[in-house]
RNA sequence: GGUGGGGUACCGAAGUGGCCAAACGGAGCAGACUGUAAAUCUGCCGGCUCUACGCCUUCGAAGGUUCGAAUCCUUCCCCCACCA
């Protein structure tokens, strides 16, 4: 009996990083079990950016096992502080989205999510349920509750205070919705990444305040983007979002960095780390080679979300273009009208800009100048050149651009 | 309310009358090398003509001074820190 508890528990710490606290989750588990009452595992999603990425699927993959265990993820939108917006002295302020945007991106965002969830097990809330309703004294009296200097022990707050750096009010009112929605929900534990150690930890206090029990808190490594080096994220643009194509997210795949795939062999596709370290090992010693592994978990990765047969036909497709650099199955064809093209010429910089491979004159004539086109098979490096331009012929640019020529009408 | 510091291209950040379409770094793009790896190296990186040290638009906004302004003046808008 204990040891079968056990290894549930083993089963579910694994991968985090934060874990407050290994015991109270071991005996949660347990009376969860003896009183057949499953858990309530709480995850916040933001729906100002709808478009889920792998390093959404850190977490819910983790949410995903808990469901596997018969609890139950609480997935909260936070809608009502999305309508707000996020006025943080970073770079980029996150922008107030107007209602009907929020419910789109709402809707997107559960789409993809149960991709991964189990919708049978997930309870869906919108904290605009219980935060709209909430008066001003509501609010003074929550953040009674909480000091500035509990607020300044979180890490960037009190880095950027020290450097005289501004700190909006709003920043400090976050957390503590954040942490009154575990109030709201009765959250029994809450998952988040490595950045919200301190408002999944705000959400215990305020718990305790509230007479509940403290939920526990679990926080999981950031995955970094395709970059290497920032965790991912939309605005960063190092992304790979579950909607993409399965040529788009093979390709991505493709392009990290060796290093960086055990992490992704790791947290997105929760292979065991023995299996991970054997693979290591393979690799170092020279029994495996890179790229083949590599394939292997772009391929695994695009099944996880569009089927195995998409994963294949996308490693095919890639090796085809990349390796062996042919022209892709399906490239788009820019429809030329005679006076595009008298006597079949055209020249080669409006031949991009037409065929949309370039953003304008000077970016056709940079690509042509620094030798990236090519038309059918010959390298274009001179943009006065007016090149013949049959129907069926495939232009170039880049590795990545393809376009095939076509008549005006079909 | 007071004092001080700011708003420059995708981001960060130089530039205080002409040599500024604007240093430098990052991002991005292209080429070489490859496994479309990574790293590295090279080039590009507002637009238009087409290559001319030519033209147009850009340095928070609007005016002004000047042969000439991102740079000086005026007014305005916005942001930040500190002290109250």
């Amino acid at each position: 009996m204990n040891d079968f508890s056990n290894s549930d528990f083993d089963a579910l710490a694994a991968r985090s990083v934060d874990l407050h606290s290994a015991d109270e989750l071991r005996a949660r588990l347990e009376r969860a079990r003896k009183e057949n009452r499953p858990l309530r595992v709480k995850y916040g999603a933001d729906p100002s950016a709808p478009d889920i990425h792998l390093g959404h699927v850190v977490g819910l993959n983790k949410l995903r096992e808990f469901q596997d265990q018969g609890h139950t993820v609480v997935f909260i939108i936070g809608d009502f502080t999305g309508m707000i917006g996020d006025p943080s002295g970073k770079s980029q302020t996150r922008k107030a989205l107007s209602r009907e945007q929020i419910q789109a991106n709402a809707k997107t965002y559960q789409d993809q999510v149960f991709k991964i969830l189990d919708p049978a097990r997930t309870e869906v809330r919108f904290n605009s349920e219980w935060l709209s309703p909430m008066v001003f004294e509501d609010v003074i009296r929550l953040s009674a509750h909480v000091t500035v200097a509990q607020m300044l022990a979180r890490d960037d707050f009190g880095k950027r205070y020290a450097a005289q750096q501004p700190i909006s009010l709003v920043e400090f009112l976050y957390p503590l919705i954040q942490a009154y929605d575990s109030v709201v929900v009765q959250a029994d534990v809450e998952l988040g990444g490595t950045d919200q150690l301190f408002n999944l930890l705000l959400g215990r206090e305020l718990q305790k305040v509230f007479g509940q029990e403290p939920q526990i808190a679990m926080t999981l490594p950031l995955l970094e983007g395709l970059d290497g080096v920032n965790k991912m994220s939309k605005s960063l643009g190092n992304y790979i979002g579950v909607n993409e194509s399965p040529k788009e997210i093979f390709g991505k795949v493709m392009s990290i960095s060796d290093e960086l795939m055990w992490r992704y062999f790791s947290l997105v596709l929760c292979r065991p780390e023995a299996e991970i370290a054997a693979l290591r090992r393979d690799v170092q010693e020279g029994r495996r080679h890179p790229r083949q592994v590599k394939d292997e978990l772009a391929q695994a990765v695009v099944a996880r979300f569009h089927g195995a047969e998409a994963a294949k036909a996308a490693s095919e497709e890639f090796a085809r273009v990349f390796s062996q650099d042919q022209v892709p199955a399906d490239v788009p064809t820019v429809r030329l009208t005679p006076e595009d093209r008298p006597d079949r010429r055209m020249n080669i910089v409006a031949l991009l800009v037409k065929a949309g491979l370039a953003s304008s004159n000077s970016e056709a004539r940079r690509l042509v100048q620094q030798g990236a086109v090519r038309v059918g098979d010959a390298r274009v490096s001179d943009p006065k050149a007016a090149v013949e331009v049959p129907d069926g012929v495939v232009i170039r640019c880049g590795k990545r651009g393809f376009a095939r020529a076509g008549p005006a009408w079909d």
